[in-house]
DNA sequence: GGTTAATCATATGTATACGAACAATCAAAT
DNA sequence: ATTTGATTGTTCGTATACATATGATTAACC
């Protein structure tokens, strides 16, 4: 009987239990990581062919930018951390995208150049990068579009 | 000889091969990143004394708000794919701050509510998720803040 | 009633994300 | 010249994030 009554009052549904002034779905970090994430997605559909995420892309572009940087400089300007980076540099590596040999000048520093191969797909993907981008400010009006990256650099 | 010299080329810095029209750090997808890591790092400060993520946190407030909620549907209002919704709950299972039992409606469904402990720290964590989200937009004037939740918005 | 499609949750694999610890190296201080 | 502190990159562990596949279950269709 007893252990009936427990299973029943387990079972029985709790009754909501609300939060006044506090809705998830409007946090300001819960809307940051829904926009990410349809960004991703974005760029996930331009970038099929390619078969490169958002960080990969944005240290093969930064690398070309530069023509060659350290690994903690490339992970300081594209935001990752030490880990992160040395994670997105192995898979680079491991494509043949990227070559790397240590800085002659401070043994600590791995310098890190692009292969022709990642040259060829960094090329090839700055205009995918440009409708990706495109794509995701598709929303908003032009005004709204300044109006937002200004504010959203605000908060980086 | 021939080695020498080609090492001495393997080793000249590529020049610089800029990208016009296409900066990295100016491309939405890259601004979204490091505000949404920004804001974690804030609420990483703010939930450190809990040991709450983000994502935690938000299940968590939003099974005390329905009082009992599938995992599934808890997934969707929380954006959180299947798989990582699994995972977040594992977690929390795991820590003895929810319970689930099956839908008698539906087995394929299983149902979540809060244990004491969970309900506590979802109690406790809500002035913290606020001064989370208070800090994260503390740059923006309040007008701005309202003009850049709407834009926000837009864009998920 | 039987078949087919859809749904739910789990499992697996890949890719960030980052804190912490470590070894090697360099800069700064003494 | 030596010591100390800082920097760089790697490793490990934990936590998302999500595509894909799977089995169990339910809904829709015939």
């Amino acid at each position: 009987m007893k252990s009936t009554a427990i299973k029943a009052t387990q079972n029985a549904a709790p009754p909501p239990n609300p939060t006044p002034g506090y809705a998830v779905e409007e946090q300001v970090g819960h809307l940051l990581r829904r926009a990410h994430q349809r960004h991703t997605a974005i760029f996930q559909e331009s970038f099929a062919e390619l078969q490169l995420t958002p960080t990969q892309f944005a240290a093969l572009v930064k690398i070309k930018d530069l023509g060659q940087v350290s690994q903690n400089q490339l992970g300081r300007l594209t935001a990752m951390d030490p880990a992160t980076i040395q994670g997105v540099i192995q898979r680079l590596l491991l494509r043949g995208l990227i070559g790397r040999h240590p800085d002659p000048g401070d043994r600590r520093c791995t310098l890190l150049r692009l292969m022709p191969s990642g040259l060829a797909l960094a090329e090839k993907g700055v205009e995918r990068g440009r409708a990706a981008t495109e794509a995701t400010l598709a929303p908003l009006a032009p005004a709204e579009r300044a109006a937002f990256l200004a504010l959203l650099r605000k908060l980086t």
